[in-house]
DNA sequence: GTCAACCGTTTGTCCAAGACAAACTATCCG
DNA sequence: CGGATAGTTTGTCTTGGACAAACGGTTGAC
């Protein structure tokens, strides 16, 4: 009665990848790839294997290749760059428990997968949980959604339960409303990754920061008075591998001309390692572990005499 | 250096209002609205306006109303249809503590905004939390995101602070392993809206039943085997108004048939109330707080009442 | 009076090919 | 090594046509 893979609709596809109908059909007529069958109305039908190997590209793509270069390549081929990519990996979790989340996580088994992730909080202490486990898990979770190993909602399912499990452990910590500095942390419009911030988040409280975190997506000039408002010391901005670079670029440096020199900007996320390393009056974090040396050198020299211009 | 209003971008009104750059084309052939000025290279720009008003139109899409009986209405008579539609207002949150938690939202200050939602829940309980103020809240914010008055990144942050409400809540009651009925929750693929099955979980919890949540977009054949996998006696699922009528009708009817009849399945969500047919095999809950007889039904026969009240 | 099936109208999505601006690469120069 | 310039690559926008799905009113049966 219902057949099994009728194809998959250009807007299924859009939905899927990330990649926009105009674009995927402007592949097509430039690299003859993907070049999916038609159905009998003449629309465009693409197989799991296309979707599969344009999310790998996609992926790729956020990291800063071309789609050009890599277009033609089997997805085994796209997945080797993947993996040749992720050389430096730190197998900080332990393979065994890693596999063991990612079958919790296709079991749909969330009560396993709190418990684990609670259990690692517990262990580990929240920073080391965040920089030896969260990080690596992200990447796991990652390369595996790219070779079609998890479906969407699984992914979402994880960052769920990841942010369900950071966010507990921060609340557990006092605040102190005399706490220094003040971090005010947030994305630009059309960042939707807000897992980072938290996961910043969960590195600074432990040291005594006070952050505040405006969620992603808000709008520069609402960035320009919130910091006021707040009168934070430091503005922590998250930029995941898909941002536009030049948007990056160009927001950072209007920021910097309109906030008071003692406000300290940090820019941090995948992103930032693909721009230029010197960003003046800013400080850049191309790693999450990073963010521990920033504050500590915010506190040896950064602190700000009473100026709030 | 800071543009004021160059006016907005046809992705970003896509992106904002959730009408695809080809509707939004159509409408202005067909309709002659929006009519957006061109730039120098002959692209549209919209103005703020308009996208308040698209927004408006969305809305009221959503709750069945059809475009070309309203695209020409104004923002002010939008409003109007829309607060008639409202009509059956209960005034259950005060007023004053209404706005109290808009306000805090709209100073992006999450500790208020945590505070305040957390001393409700503890003055409320769970369940009158859920249905006297949740509830009521998600339309004030709908509203005011309607009119323009909220930025999209509030509306987020918004959802995710009652997210962290719930859940914490939610954790608090202990988990007992036997506990029946078992319930599985979530929703279709295509549905992105996620807190109404956070909203039913935090209903039918304290009456003891057991919860699990896939979170949202589960394909149909997933949602089977996890159902079957989890032994679960009822099926929970949610669509909220943006949801195709026709999906909802032929997925339910699929899982029915695919579905053990011992399993009771629970439609709910603000799309229920535009189906006509009464489903056979199927709980229709228009409203949050009809899962409480349900269950108490479920309970007293195992099988679901008949009447749609 | 209620419900289901039918049919014309409304509505959303897809398609094709062309145009152009932004982003990136390569090269040259200080 | 860093910065400006020229050439490619790449993504998004444009128009206008086509068609299928969804809707709403009417008809017919019980």
């Amino acid at each position: 009665m219902a057949a099994p893979r009728p194809g998959i609709n250009i807007s299924a596809v859009e939905r899927d990848t990330g990649l926009s109908k105009d674009l995927l059909r402007m592949w097509e007529r430039r690299y003859g790839y993907p070049h999916p069958v038609r159905d009998a109305a003449g629309e465009r039908q693409y197989s799991t294997a296309d979707v599969s190997k344009l999310r790998a590209i996609k992926r790729l793509m956020d990291v800063g290749m071309r789609p050009g270069k890599i277009i033609h390549e089997s997805l085994d081929e796209l997945n080797a760059l993947a993996d040749a990519r992720t050389q430096p990996r730190t197998d900080a979790v332990a393979p065994a428990l890693e596999r063991e989340l990612l079958d919790a996580l296709k079991r749909h088994d969330t009560v396993a997968l709190q418990t684990l992730l609670v259990q690692l909080v517990m262990k580990q202490g929240l920073q080391r949980f965040v920089i030896d486990t969260v990080t690596p898990l992200n990447r796991a979770v990652g390369d595996a959604w790219m070779r079609g190993e998890l479906q969407v909602f699984e992914e979402h399912l994880y960052t769920e339960q990841v942010y369900v499990a950071l966010r507990a452990a921060i609340n557990a910590f006092p605040r102190a409303p005399s706490a220094h500095p003040r971090v005010l942390l947030t994305t630009f419009p059309n960042e939707f990754h807000g897992v980072g911030l938290l996961m910043v988040e969960a590195i600074l409280v432990p040291e005594g920061a006070q952050c505040v975190s405006l969620g992603t997506q808000t709008p520069i000039e609402d960035i320009r008075r919130a910091t006021v408002a707040h009168r934070a010391n430091i503005l922590a901005l998250s930029f995941s591998g898909s941002f536009a670079l030049r948007a990056a670029v160009d927001g950072l440096e209007a920021l910097r001309g309109q906030l008071p020199p003692g406000v300290t900007i940090w820019a941090g996320g995948e992103m930032t390692r693909r721009m230029r390393r010197t960003m003046p009056g800013m400080v850049l974090l191309p790693d999450l572990a990073s963010a521990i040396p920033a504050l500590k050198s915010w506190r040896a020299h950064g602190a700000p005499p009473r100026g709030t211009g």
